[in-house]
Formats: C-alpha cells, sequence, structure tokens
RNA sequence: GGGAUCAUAGCUCAGCUGGGAGAGCAUCUGCCUUACAAGCAGAGGGUCAUAGGUUCGAGCCCUAUUGGUCCCACCA
C-alpha cells in the first residue's frame, strides 16, 4: 500500500504526472474510435506572445471541459496551436533589425522571411511550452500553426473560391492605414479614444471677396487637400451659396460648394470642409459629387510635396504651421476647445490615417445572413446567451472586411499581375506567364490579415478541404472557449467562414469569459506593469491552485480579479484534501480491502447518499458550463461532509481492529475518495491523480477512469435524514458548549428526552465522540433532571446537560427567551402566509406542505422552550 | 447617440427557470483533539443601490432613477 507523502508539494508531483499522461498518450485522440466526438478547437495564441493570465482562464476553462467529457466516455479531441501573427510579429522582427541596423528593404523579401521563420522555430513554441504547466491535456500530436501547409492550402483555396464568387474584390475604397506599422488595418482593428483637441473656425472666401462661409474642423492640416465645402441642403443660411465656389486659403483655388444631407446643420458653422482623401465621409460625398481626390500625406503621415514649404512635416507640425499661416492670413476665426474621438492602431497605438488605397477586401453582406441565421437558430449558442446581442450589434452593421496588408509575414494574396498587359490572375498555384500575352507574372506584394487564416481554424487544422478522417470524425466541433473581446476578430469571422465554406457552424457552443484583472479591478497590462505571471505562480503554488483561483467564485462571461488570496485558498483546500486522503491510506493497510456491502452502516450509507446528491449537482453544473458553482460543491462536499463529519464518525471503527465493520469503513471511504477526486479532477487535476493512483481500484488514470454516476439506490433517505438529525444535535450541544463557555471540555453528561431513542441509540457513539459527553443518559421522561441544567431542543429531541454549580440560571434564561423569540417570529410568519387565502389557492402543494410542516416543528420546539423557561423561574 | 453589464457581509464574489440570504478571505472566542495550525470547534456581521410595478410570494421578472465598467457608432 502506497502511502502519500506527509505535506501537499505540487512540485514533487506536476511535471512528473504530466509527462506520464503524455507518454501514455492519454491526449490523442483517436478518429477511428466509435466513440461520440467531442472536439474543441484551442483559441491559438500568438507566436509572439508569452503566457498571461488571459490564456490561463481560457485553458483552464477548455482543460475542464475536455477532461470532464473524456472521463464521460467521448472521443475527446483538443487541437492546440498558434498563430503567426503577422502585425505583431512583423514589427518585432523589424525592431530587432533597427537594433542591427538593417531595414527590412534592404534585406529583401525572401531574407526576411528566413528571418522570421527563423524567429518562429526559436520563440513560437514557447507559450505552447508553457501551456503544459497548466496541465492542459490537449492533443500535442496535432499541434498546428496558421502557416502550416495545409492551412496555407486551406486559405488559398477560399481566397480563390471567393474571389470568383465574386465575394472577394478588389478596390480602390477608403481604409484605415497605420502609419507606423505603413499598412492597411480592418475596422475592427481601430480602437477610438478620446483626445482633447479644438475645433478652427476658418473662412472661406467668394473669388470675388463679398462673401464668405466658415466652415469648423477638427484638422486643419488636411484643407490643402479640400475640393469642396458642404451644407445642409436644407440650410437657409447657405442655400444661396451652393453652386458657386470660394478660394480654399493657402492653395488660393476655387472649390464648389455643395449641398449634402451628411452635414448636420445645428453642429459648428454648419458648413464643412471635404477633404476626400482624409476622411471616410467626406470620401463618399466626394464620391456623391464626384470631387477630386488629393492626398497631403505620404504613408508614414508626413505631409507630401502638395506644398513644398510643408513637405516632409509630421501631421502635428504641420498642423500648428497651417494653423499659424491661416491666422496670418486673417481667416481663422475661433479656436474652441473640443474633445472627440480618434482612431488608433490596436498594435502600435499610433494614430490611424483614413486613407484611400488599392485593397482587397471582403464584401461582407451576403456572409452574414447565414451566419446570423445560425445564431437565430440556435445551430450555434453563446453561453451566456446575451453575448448573441454583441454579435448581432457588430454582423448588423459590418462593412466590408479589408484583408489585404502590408506586411510580408504571412499568407501572400494568391494574384498575379502580368508585367506587359496588366492581366491579373487569381489562382491556387504559381502562375508565372501571362494567359493574355504570354508576358512575365509576379505575385501580389500583400499578404492577408492575419485573422483570414484563423478564420478557417476549426476546420482547416482537421485538414479540409480534403475529406480526412479526422475531419469527418472531429467537424464540427462543440465548444470554443475564448473572452468576450475577440467576438468581432475572430468568433463572428469563424462563423461565417465555416458556413460558407462547410455549411456548418464551425461549433455548437461559444463559452465566452470574461478578463482577468488585477486586485484593483484593471486590467492587466505591460504598461500599468500588474501583470501576474501565471508561471511565477504555478511555481509557487502548484497549477492546481492556480486552476482554482481562477475558477472559483466566477459566473460565465463576467470579468474576475485576480487575488493571492484565492491560490492560497486553493493550495489550503488542496493540502486539506491530501491530509484527507493520507489519514485514509495509513488505516487501509497492505492487503486488498474486502468489505461486506450488506454490512455497511447508516455513516456508511449517509456519506453515499450525500456524495450520489453531489455527483448529480456537479454533474449538472457541468453540462451549463457552470464551473464556479460546479467547484463549489464539490468542495463543500470534501470539506464539509467528507473531512469534518464522516472521517470523523468512523475513527472509531478504524482504530479498533477487531471491530466488525471496520473494512466497510474501509472500502467506503477508498470509493467516496474516489468520487470526490474524479469530479475534482478537470479542476485540479494533478493532486487528484496523485492520490488517486494510491487508492484502491484497477483504474490506470484517474484522467481516463469513468466520470462517477447517480444511482438511485445510493439515495438511502432514511439513513441521511438521520444522520443529519444527529449532526444537529451535535452542533447544537457544541453550540451551547461554546457559547455558555462554562464547561470543562470533558466533563458534560448529556440527558435526552425522548420517545425516539432510535436516534440516540445509533447516534450515541457520533455524540460521545463529535460533542464530547462523557456520559449519555435516554430517557422518555424529565424524571431526575437537575433543575440548573442547560436545555436545548432539536425537533423530536429533549436535551438536557447538567453542568451543576457551574450555570449562570439568568443567563441561561436570557439564552432560552432569545431562543423563544425566534420560534415566535417563525411560527408569526408560516401563519401569515398560511392564512393568506392567495397563497393557499395558488402556490404549489408541495411548499404549502413544507409550510405547515415548519409551523408544526416550530410550535414544538416552541413549547419545549416556554416549558423549560417556566421551570427555571 | 445606441447597447450590454454590474451594484448582495469589512474585502473578493456566488446565488441555476421567483418559494425563508451563501462561500472564501478578514474579524472575534476557545482549542497544538494521534490526517491536516495551509488546521479544528463556535460566533458576530447584509432594508440584496434607490423608487415604483407585476405576483399569494421578488436579490431574482418589468419600469424609472443614481453610480461604476465595457462595447458599438462617429457630428467636421
Amino acid at each position: 500500500m502506497n502511502i502519500i507523502g506527509k505535506t501537499y508539494e505540487p512540485k514533487d508531483f506536476e511535471q512528473r504526472i504530466y509527462d506520464n499522461w503524455v507518454e501514455k498518450r492519454y491526449f490523442e485522440a483517436n478518429n477511428k474510435s466509435e466513440k461520440t466526438p467531442f472536439t474543441i478547437m484551442m483559441p491559438p495564441p500568438n507566436i509572439t506572445g508569452a503566457l498571461h493570465m488571459g490564456h490561463g482562464m481560457d485553458n483552464t476553462l477548455q482543460d475542464i471541459i475536455v477532461r470532464y467529457k473524456r472521463m464521460q466516455g467521448f472521443e475527446t479531441l483538443w487541437v492546440p496551436g498558434v498563430d503567426h501573427a503577422s502585425i505583431a510579429t512583423e514589427a518585432k522582427i523589424v525592431a530587432k533589425m533597427r537594433e542591427e541596423g538593417i531595414t527590412k528593404e534592404e534585406l529583401g523579401r525572401e531574407k526576411f522571411l528566413e528571418r522570421a521563420w527563423d524567429w518562429k522555430k526559436e520563440y513560437g513554441g514557447r507559450i505552447l511550452m508553457q501551456l503544459r504547466k497548466m496541465g492542459v491535456s490537449c492533443d500535442w500530436s496535432r499541434e498546428s500553426f496558421t502557416m502550416d501547409e495545409n492551412l496555407t492550402r486551406a486559405v488559398k483555396k477560399v481566397f480563390v473560391d471567393m474571389y470568383e464568387k465574386g465575394v472577394i474584390y478588389k478596390g480602390e475604397r477608403m481604409i484605415n492605414w497605420c502609419p507606423t506599422c505603413k499598412t492597411s488595418i480592418s475596422d475592427a482593428e481601430v480602437e477610438y479614444e478620446e483626445e482633447a483637441g479644438h475645433l478652427w473656425h476658418i473662412r472661406y472666401s467668394t473669388p470675388d471677396g463679398k462673401d464668405s462661409i466658415v466652415v469648423a474642423t477638427t484638422r486643419p492640416e488636411t484643407m490643402l487637400g479640400d475640393t469642396a465645402i458642404a451644407v445642409h441642403p436644407e440650410d437657409e443660411r447657405y442655400s444661396h451659396l451652393v453652386g458657386t465656389t470660394v478660394v480654399l486659403p493657402i492653395m488660393n483655388k476655387e472649390i464648389p460648394i455643395v449641398a449634402d444631407e451628411y452635414v448636420e446643420k445645428d453642429f459648428g458653422t454648419g458648413a464643412v470642409k471635404i477633404t476626400p482623401a482624409h476622411d471616410p465621409n467626406d470620401f463618399l460625398v466626394g464620391l456623391r459629387h464626384r470631387l477630386e481626390v488629393i492626398k497631403v500625406f505620404t504613408d508614414d503621415a508626413h505631409m507630401n510635396d502638395l506644398v513644398p514649404k510643408y513637405e516632409g512635416m509630421d501631421r502635428k507640425t504641420a498642423r500648428k504651421a497651417i494653423v499659424e499661416d491661416l491666422e496670418k492670413l486673417g481667416v481663422l476665426v475661433k479656436t474652441e476647445n473640443y474633445t472627440h474621438n480618434v482612431g488608433k492602431c490596436y498594435r502600435c497605438h499610433d494614430t490611424v490615417e483614413p486613407a484611400v488605397s488599392m485593397q482587397w477586401f471582403m464584401k461582407m453582406e451576403e456572409l452574414a445572413k447565414p451566419a446570423n441565421e445560425a445564431v437565430r437558430s440556435g445551430e450555434m449558442q453563446f453561453v451566456p446567451e446575451r453575448f448573441d446581442k454583441t454579435y448581432f450589434s457588430f454582423m448588423d452593421n459590418v462593412r466590408d472586411w479589408c484583408i489585404s496588408r502590408q506586411l510580408w509575414w504571412g499568407h501572400r494574396i494568391p494574384a498575379y499581375y502580368c508585367e506587359d498587359c496588366g492581366e491579373m490572375v487569381v489562382a491556387d498555384h504559381d502562375v508565372e506567364t501571362c494567359p493574355k500575352c504570354g508576358g512575365k507574372m509576379h505575385q501580389d506584394e500583400d499578404t492577408l490579415d492575419t485573422w483570414f487564416s484563423s478564420a478557417l481554424w476549426p476546420f482547416a487544422t482537421l485538414g479540409w478541404p480534403e475529406k480526412t478522417p479526422d475531419f469527418e470524425k472531429f467537424f464540427p466541433t462543440d465548444v470554443l472557449v475564448t473572452g468576450y473581446d475577440i467576438i468581432f476578430f475572430w468568433v463572428a469571422r469563424m462563423l461565417f467562414s465555416s458556413i460558407e465554406h462547410t455549411g456548418k457552424s464551425p461549433f455548437k457552443h461559444v463559452l465566452i469569459h470574461g478578463l482577468v484583472r488585477d486586485e484593483l479591478g484593471r486590467k492587466m497590462s505591460k504598461s500599468l506593469g500588474n501583470g501576474v505571471d501565471p508561471l511565477v505562480v504555478i511555481d509557487e503554488y502548484g497549477a492546481d491552485s492556480f486552476r482554482y483561483a481562477l475558477v472559483q467564485g466566477t459566473a460565465p462571461g463576467n470579468d474576475t480579479r485576480y487575488l493571492p488570496e484565492k491560490v492560497e485558498a486553493g493550495r489550503n483546500f488542496a493540502n486539506k484534501l491530501w491530509n484527507a486522503s493520507r489519514f485514509a491510506m495509513m488505516n487501509f493497510g497492505e492487503d486488498k480491502i474486502t468489505a461486506d456491502t450488506s454490512k455497511l452502516t447508516i455513516e456508511d450509507k449517509w456519506i453515499f447518499g450525500k456524495a450520489n446528491t453531489t455527483i448529480k449537482e456537479v454533474t449538472e453544473c457541468m453540462d451549463k458550463f457552470e464551473f464556479g458553482v460546479a467547484i463549489q460543491k464539490i468542495m463543500d462536499f470534501i470539506r464539509d461532509e467528507l473531512c469534518d463529519w464522516y472521517i470523523e464518525m468512523i475513527k472509531p471503527r478504524l482504530y479498533d481492529m477487531t471491530n466488525e465493520t471496520r473494512n466497510e469503513a474501509l472500502y467506503t471511504l477508498n470509493e467516496i475518495l474516489r468520487i470526490a477526486l474524479k469530479l475534482l479532477h478537470p479542476f485540479m487535476p494533478f493532486i487528484t491523480e496523485e492520490i488517486y493512483m494510491s487508492l484502491q481500484h484497477d483504474d490506470e488514470s484517474i484522467m481516463i477512469s469513468e466520470w462517477p454516476k447517480y444511482m438511485e439506490e445510493r439515495e438511502y433517505k432514511e439513513e441521511q435524514a438521520d444522520i443529519e438529525l444527529i449532526k444537529e444535535i451535535i452542533k447544537s450541544v457544541r453550540n451551547i458548549r461554546a457559547n455558555m463557555n462554562v464547561v470543562p471540555s470533558r466533563k458534560a453528561s448529556l440527558i435526552f428526552v425522548t420517545e425516539n431513542d432510535k436516534i440516540i441509540n445509533e447516534g450515541a457513539g457520533f455524540i460521545e465522540k463529535l460533542a464530547y459527553a462523557d456520559k449519555i443518559i435516554t430517557q422518555k421522561d424529565k424524571e431526575g433532571i437537575p433543575a440548573n441544567a442547560i436545555s436545548l431542543a432539536v425537533p423530536g429531541i429533549e436535551i438536557y446537560i447538567p453542568f451543576a454549580e457551574l450555570v449562570d440560571i439568568e443567563e441561561e434564561i436570557k439564552r432560552l427567551e432569545k431562543e423563544k423569540l425566534t420560534y415566535e417570529n417563525e411560527i408569526k410568519r408560516v401563519e401569515k402566509m398560511l392564512s393568506n387565502e392567495g397563497f393557499v389557492a395558488k402556490a404549489p402543494a408541495a411548499k404549502i406542505e413544507e409550510e405547515k410542516n415548519k409551523k408544526v416543528k416550530y410550535e414544538e420546539l416552541l413549547k419545549k422552550t416556554e416549558e423549560r423557561i417556566a421551570s427555571l423561574k
């Protein structure tokens, strides 16, 4: 018989156990299995990333689900992987090259990509190595990368198919340009931030100088590219000017005044300068009025050569210079303070420049319809449900997705151009000669948005477009676990991509979790330096306690704060379980336990009954993704019922080697521990395995053992009621003794007055030991009870504790009066309810019955208390 | 401007389809009782943000208000 070590030291076994699981290939899924599949795709972390609390949360939840389902007998597959993260990775490599004094352009595309792949090889697997420390049971043999060959094949196929359908197109549109990353980014990648700025009022005069119009702008530096002034069609202040021209200051050129409903009459001066090249709304106005598009910025957001004086200035400097010049010209009418939202690049936080540019887009309208239908019909369900609103708010207003990026690291766009005739060919294979003129072709320089490939993750990793055994067996997947912050970026795009290409929703449930915040409720971030490193926590407390801290007290979709106290609580609980198990093992001895289940005693049956209820409740919670509630119930069972009561109750049987039911106690203890450990295993995989393997059973590992099942024959209702009453008695006695504080701990006799001596006889041993009684007397009347005994009552039983000279009668009367008041109030409440006609007429019969029973019970207790007070007075 | 969400014990949070308010931590009291002081036994502590409403019955459903957080939109 193995006995685990004296104290809980997770470092002693976590790594060993994990290595063993991997070696035994328990994590690997079998696509030929007859079992029902259960699949989860890990949201691939960026190859640039290091494990943080968000990953901790995300992967803990996934591992809980996967381990639970595996034990339930599903063929579980959890696919891990990493994302190439084009912008982030490219930025890192460029930054490193800058230190060496080389630029991307100097190095050239090919050499740059070589470096990128080297970098991927060196750092790309780091985060997955870190994840292993958490105990995640994903199938490492199926580890994927968004630039793997099969993913690349899928990307090309999707691009070509969608291009041929007209869903992907190339066009010159207004996009978001990041001057630092020097690439376009999608609408979803722009974050808006409030910024204190100004509203400058500038006067534009008519050519004859007789009339003028004042416009208000937050961006005077773009005025060089103005090609019109717009006013509202029904604005009488300006209607006489519509169709005429004004002179653009500095540029000294005439621009038209146009009428457009886009203009708000009540904002600013009611007149807007129109710069089609640098504002999305102005661009649309420009299209409607066929205005010229004049750029004023270069790609890195410096002034271009439009006006030599300003050439090369950055946006801020140019703004200052132009405002000064306008002032000198006397056309700056007013400067107001004005706070407005400015778009920032999610990646580098530079101010995004709206720019007109030739890019590739995905047409969203037709893709959104079936995707929305999948959510509406319930084919895909968000958990909690409210996130479908977040989803719809995005999808209902989504604009075409700009999918091209001016980056090198990523999936290169499979479009080829003829250097002679300009012919474009989109194909899933290399095209070298022009099909039209035979000229030389070159491939599009741009790559695809990282999310383009991530969107294919759930099916491309399984082998799609091939009908591979994995794809056939494991797709569609069951649950996607992710944070609410990437519903737009990822969840929505996976959904419409999957429906478009496979005809199915990629998953049934999307479990959304919140952010892990710091102790003050702030987001953890590098700039604040308030992030907690999961690896440090795991190193100190072990992975199990870390996982516990993330799940305990959380509800789906809600943010949670990380507090060190939570990990400590987890560690303390683990230690408790460890010691209880150690206690069991110390009693097991060398031989196999042989028990006669017909000899199970009342407390054995009671704990089996309790375990049974716990199994039922926990399983229900697991199925509803209510892990916070589930772990609470498991803990309550282990700590309150198993450790505090059952183990204490059976000690006399265990210590007495001649006890007739000693083996039955050992048997029950072993079985109950097995059940408890199994229920806890998805949450705390390591400690449960370590202990489990020292218990008696035929399982190879707890992680492939069977999830406990609720059994009706183990309800043991009668035994449960009896033990609960005995517990009630013990608690009452303990309570009195602690509160009266008059009794030397071992010196009390207990006298029970009751018709129901069955309970007392059954419970005598427990009461004696757990209520610290040195003598127990049972009688049917109050004969011979000392007048100064303290009394207490539980339903059906009166208990007297003769303390002789130690008791203060006055105090005891006070206590009884208080008790009496409690009963009276309860009776009043119940009577009020029962005398309410509406209640009696409408409430469920069971509820009415329950209240009636309570009334009887409290009336009995009240009567006894009153009698007792009278006898003392 | 639109929407979501939160407000429950000193702190951090649970409370599943409405049926007498819970946990962990903290506090106080008593215990080193042969599994566990990372522990045991006991106790105190809440008008469930406010005001209405629906209901026999509301922490839970509805409306409004206050305060906090977040997302979306973008009127220059």
